[in-house]
DNA sequence: CCAGAAGCTTGACACTTGTCAAGCGCGAAT
DNA sequence: ATTCGCGCTTGACAAGTGTCAAGCTTCTGG
């Protein structure tokens, strides 16, 4: 009896503490979301905590409550940010029948996703670089750009099985060239450059069945 | 006589003043290779103008006398940085008699590279970067891009040249290929994985018959 | 040789930064 | 109802930032 009503107490303990720690974990994808925000904005260099918590809902004291330094804040943002990324095509790779819809969906999704979320990947450009400088951040941003390549891979097979091919390149050459080519794309794009968005389709369009 | 006096000290006068320009910008240099150690060390985010003295032989106050702000030093700092740059597979290019040639001076340089000037080139993509954040650097980061890519497309016309061939890609299309590239095994590199720089070589020695 | 400019150093300024300790309010457990 | 502790705010701290003015040294033209 008494012993039942001890393991009862442990298990309520327990589940308790999980709470807690969902709630906290919450808490912190929360405020990651809200340095994102500011982090895009400005870019690494120039965002402070101040900044952060005065583009959101917070005051800059609790940043320190739930992350034990900025890294380790921006690491948690880098994370979080990789999750809403990687299956930014996936839907297209998996409902597509044919290469040419596949073709379209991919290049409106890239178009897509030049015009809207530029801050976001001018802000990951950013990251990648500062994990050359900085070794805390290289874990994660390789991880991501292994999860990049994977996702380009994933279009690139689908591609060539439409067109019963296999893909020509390595997983790490195709990623190399998107990435070379979206970036540039971006850069123009942030620049005001007009033709960048219609410049990057061309490209894209024609190297795919070359490369797939 | 007194008309040829005053054209003469005009002369003078003109000449004195080349002088100190070219004196002006040749110190102008020389700090922005001082700070250019100092950035490829710790990165754009975490230099300051009292570290890059310190890690010299100036003192803070030189670099406002000879800079109006900090982005004109950086800035600066790029532009002399592309100069060094853009030539570094020309001697290659040009002395090449085969392909294999071609080949082997191509990676042996980017080997190199990769090896002994990697400060400087996650440097560069610090500042690329940066350019998608500031616009005042985005003019010379643009410039610089353009460079590069006619860098790489001098090698590969006269790697297809020597074969009887045309290259396979445009030339922003094969930039961003190898770019990627490089960036990536850069990053691995940093990372301290040993087979960054092999990788590379592989993957490129590969690519180079069926792109070029 | 000397006045004045050029080149450079020094120190101070106003401000921002990350960090943290003290304390507040409020909900939950006792 | 009281106590306790979690979540959060506030304010302060030292260190570091870009900038600049005042002054020192060195060179140079007259």
């Amino acid at each position: 009896m008494a012993r039942q009503a001890t393991r009862v107490a442990q298990r309520v303990a327990v589940a308790t503490e999980v709470l807690r720690d969902e709630k906290f974990n919450a808490r912190r994808i929360e405020l990651a979301e809200a340095a994102l925000e500011t982090l895009g904005e400005l870019g690494f260099a120039r965002t402070s905590l101040r900044e952060i918590a005065q583009n959101s809902a917070f005051t800059h004291g609790v940043f320190h409550y739930y992350f034990s330094d900025k890294l380790d804040l921006i690491c948690c943002c880098v994370r979080h940010y990789k999750a809403k990324c990687v299956t930014r095509y996936d839907e297209v790779v998996t409902s597509a029948q044919s290469r040419d819809e596949l073709t379209e969906g991919f290049l409106a999704k890239l178009a897509a996703t030049l015009q809207d979320e530029a801050r976001m990947h001018r802000l990951w450009y950013d990251l990648r670089s500062q994990a050359m400088f900085e070794a805390a951040f290289r874990k994660d941003v390789l991880e991501i750009d292994k999860s990049l390549e994977a996702m380009i891979w994933r279009i690139a097979s689908r591609y060539a099985e439409l067109g019963g091919t296999r893909p020509a390149s390595s997983p790490a050459a195709l990623y190399a060239l998107f990435d070379g080519l979206f970036q540039s794309a971006l850069l123009k794009h942030l620049a005001n450059d007009d033709r960048a968005i219609p410049e990057l389709l061309d490209e894209v369009r024609r190297l795919l069945p070359t490369i797939c």
